[in-house]
DNA sequence: CCTCCACAGGAACTGATGGCGT
DNA sequence: ACGCCATCAGTTCCTGTGGAGG
């Protein structure tokens, strides 16, 4: 008479793991050796030379779709060259920032500022204008006469925030090197559009794209030379079925060449394989991943989504397919039963398009003529009502109505 | 051919929040 | 204590639009 717990712990450690190195599955996980890369990688080293041999800062662009290699090349690069540097007196101080994480420009500055090594006292996140950021940015790089390195990643939504706000934020860092008597500023732009370009001051470009260097999408065979690589170092020999590796290095090429995606996929196959016990993983293992990947990934946004993002998600479950107009007056409806203040048109117009752009819905522009344009909204294929009801039944202000 | 619907979606503003500098 | 500066969710106001129906 065992407890089920124990069933399950005795069988977990007595079954095989097929995956002896978990680390190596990790998509931030940076190999020895990147494959396929090693064009860029020179374009890229060749193009900070300059910082090696100390004499002047000098500034690079870096292309190319996700899931491409560029930020690890990146990386790879700079700590070589550091590596090299280090015995010198000229040290280099790298800081990385990835402008995804941040939704503000002061954010960007602050965690800038950060790994500088300025401390909460010095740099508060917020209460301080812009330019008193910088200026104790700068600051610092003068003091400790950093010569400071900065990687600047999905530089276009930096952009973005600079467009949106009209702080030139991204000008004043080329010119930064004008200001400082010691230490300088190397910028390194990662952007995952090859348009990004336009949205850019023309200033910053002329200084920013002195040289610049393109990652091309991988191909299936490249993709799937990636992920041997991987298998090789982190599962147990034979323990991946060639099927199940065609798999994942297909799926991934099809979608977009995006080899995080495939490691991903690669990894999260690989646990599901060791959890149903499974000897090899197994094509088989390889969809179930991509499915509950999937799956996750809408789980954690309906999570995320705020009291009145639910009530629109339930506004549009109860009313699937109907226009903008009829689910704000279904949404209103759920306002009053659940005694909620009702945003405006307007606002739930701007909800229900971020919620496509979280790929939960497909909103279709339709045009009536004399009974104008609206927009039909349609529930993702894999969000069904049942998992609506699920995510939400805990959630006491919406019991209600779901 | 023109009109006019039912919204889409941009821009500018508001008010709360929060912490700094003096 | 008070003003300043920035962010953020939300509001107000606005202009734009393709084609069915007259």
């Amino acid at each position: 008479m065992t407890d089920p717990v124990d069933r399950l712990l005795d069988a977990a450690e007595s079954g095989k793991s097929l995956i002896k190195n978990r680390d190596i599955l990790q998509t931030t996980y940076v190999p020895a050796t990147i494959q396929h890369r090693d064009e860029e990688a020179k374009i890229v080293a060749q193009s900070l030379l300059p910082i090696l041999k100390q004499s002047r800062p000098s500034n690079l662009l870096v292309y190319g779709k996700p899931g491409t290699g560029k930020t690890l090349v990146v990386k790879k690069v700079l700590s070589k060259i550091q590596e090299r540097v280090k015995k010198s007196n000229f040290p280099i101080k790298l800081v990385y920032s990835n402008s995804i994480e941040e939704t503000s420009l002061s954010g960007f500055l602050v965690s800038l500022g950060r790994q500088l090594g300025l401390t909460a006292k010095e740099l508060p996140i917020t209460g301080l204008a812009l330019d008193e950021v910088f200026k104790r940015v700068l600051n610092k790089i003068d003091e400790g006469k950093l010569n400071t390195i900065f990687v600047i990643d999905e530089i276009d939504n930096l952009a973005d925030l600079v467009a949106k706000s009209g702080k030139d934020v991204l000008y004043q860092l080329t010119r930064a090197n004008e200001r400082l008597k010691q230490g300088s500023i190397t910028l390194v732009g990662i952007s995952n559009t090859l348009t990004f370009k336009e949205k850019l001051d023309p200033r910053v470009i002329s200084s920013l794209g002195e040289e610049e260097v393109v990652f091309t999408n991988y191909n299936p065979n490249q993709i799937k030379k990636i992920l041997e690589e991987r298998i090789n170092e982190a599962f147990i020999d034979n323990s991946v079925e060639e099927g199940a590796l065609n798999l994942c290095a297909a799926k991934a090429a099809s979608v977009s060449g995006d080899a995080r995606r495939a490691i991903a996929l690669l990894r999260v196959a690989g646990e599901i394989a060791e959890r149903q016990q499974s000897d090899k993983v197994k094509p088989k293992h390889v969809e179930e991943a991509a499915k509950k990947i999937e799956e996750d990934k809408e789980d954690t946004t309906l999570k995320s989504y705020t009291l009145h993002e639910r009530l629109v998600m339930v506004a549009i479950m109860k009313a699937n397919g109907s226009s903008t107009g009829e689910i704000y007056s279904t949404y209103k409806n759920l306002c009053k039963i659940t005694r909620q203040e009702e945003l405006t048109n307007r606002r739930i117009t701007q909800m229900l398009s971020e919620i496509e752009l979280d790929g939960l819905i497909t909103g279709k522009i339709i045009r009536q003529g004399i009974h104008g344009r609206t927009k039909k909204h349609t529930l993702g294929t894999s969000i069904t009502p049942k998992k609506i009801k699920k995510i939400y039944e805990k959630d006491l202000i919406l019991q209600d109505i779901l």
